[in-house]
DNA sequence: TTCTGCATTCAGATGATTTTAAATGATCAC
DNA sequence: GTGATCATTTAAAATCATCTGAATGCAGAA
């Protein structure tokens, strides 16, 4: 059952788990789930705790933790295997669906409840009558960010059931009419090229 | 020229720069990098180094370091006011330019080093005999994750320049398209309903 | 029941990031 | 030139997240 592998899949594989890793910590993820999740996803087969334990060299505690919270955000399955007590895993293989389960890990996390902050600071501000200039200003600043969460979170919302590996084609076809319609083309520029380092 | 702030402003303020700086690190962006940000985009005039260690009890050197990542990266910008050698600073105001900004640096310094890395790493697979099915899939699996790649960030570029304070409307009208064409409706669900803490 | 094989937890170790305080550099007024 | 004012760099300290390894828990086999 176990497939020989080439050297240069070895060396890829290996570069593709680290290279996950660093991207992981990107996305509020740390390297190691990163990491195992990076492994899972390139392998075909479910694979037990001494298997990811050995192939990054981390130890039982923390793969089992890193695992387990993968596992809670359903981007990784447990798998068990008949006259076998110990637990195997595999990984969601959508890229997807797999970001979409980040994106709205984060927004749970990380963006709904500043949300929810925000918004009752806005209460209290709401019944005073703003006393000066900079008071409405500051006033407007934060409904402005609000107003920017929840377009944002509704933004998200639609899209991602939109998109899977499925049906590709309709978002670029989506991405060219929203480039279309787009008529000041303003994308920032990059302010300083890597002057130094 | 100062104007006086009432309790409640002053308060508000205190809390939008403590939320704001939570929500930064959610975005590769460090807690006081943030609260100058907030502090900065909340206040309608432009405010020194000195004004901004008070307020937020920082150092100067953690003042500075940060002004100065945050003006590198285009959210906040010099501004130097006649007969007085101090430099003062200045927040972009409109949250999508900002938001903009703030994606194409994570795109530029995160995502795009790891796509090209990958892609490299393709590269060495691709002149290979694929000698087992294991490697058929992870092959296949390293595609469909660059693919990925290229497309978020085609989107990206897409969305980004459409939105800006100015037509949010036209946005939320590509959010109905997006929500009608969406036949089948999958938002992944949270798999746990924070049981525990 | 006890033994065995794993899974899980947790206190402390490690390592990375952030912050500070003090030193240095630059520029202007005199 | 000198002194004053602010900006910038730096090394060391503080803080924070992550990882380890040993202890514990739990379920099935004998």
């Amino acid at each position: 059952m176990e497939d020989q592998k080439s050297a240069a899949h070895t060396k890829a594989l290996k570069q593709f788990i680290v290279y996950w890793g660093e991207m992981a910590s990107a996305w509020g993820i740390n390297k190691t789930m990163g990491q195992i999740h990076a492994l899972l996803y390139a392998e075909s087969r479910p694979l037990d705790t001494d298997t990811i334990m050995a192939e990054l060299t981390i130890s039982r505690g923390n793969a089992n933790m890193n695992i387990r919270k993968l596992e809670q955000w359903g981007l990784v399955h447990k798998v068990n295997i008949k006259g076998d007590r110990k637990d195997y895993y595999t990984a969601e293989k959508d890229v997807w669906t797999t970001a979409a389960i980040i994106i709205r890990e984060r927004q749970q996390r990380e963006i709904d409840p500043i949300k929810k902050n925000l918004t009752e600071c806005l209460d209290t501000l709401a019944g005073l009558q703003p006393s000066s200039e900079s008071e409405k200003i500051f006033h407007q600043r934060i409904e402005g960010f609000v107003a920017f969460l929840d377009l944002f979170e509704d933004f998200t919302k639609s899209m991602l059931p939109y998109v899977s590996e499925k049906n590709v084609a309709s978002l670029r076809r989506l991405t060219k009419i929203a480039r279309m319609k787009s008529n000041d083309q303003y994308f920032p520029p990059s302010p300083y090229n890597k002057e130094n380092e």
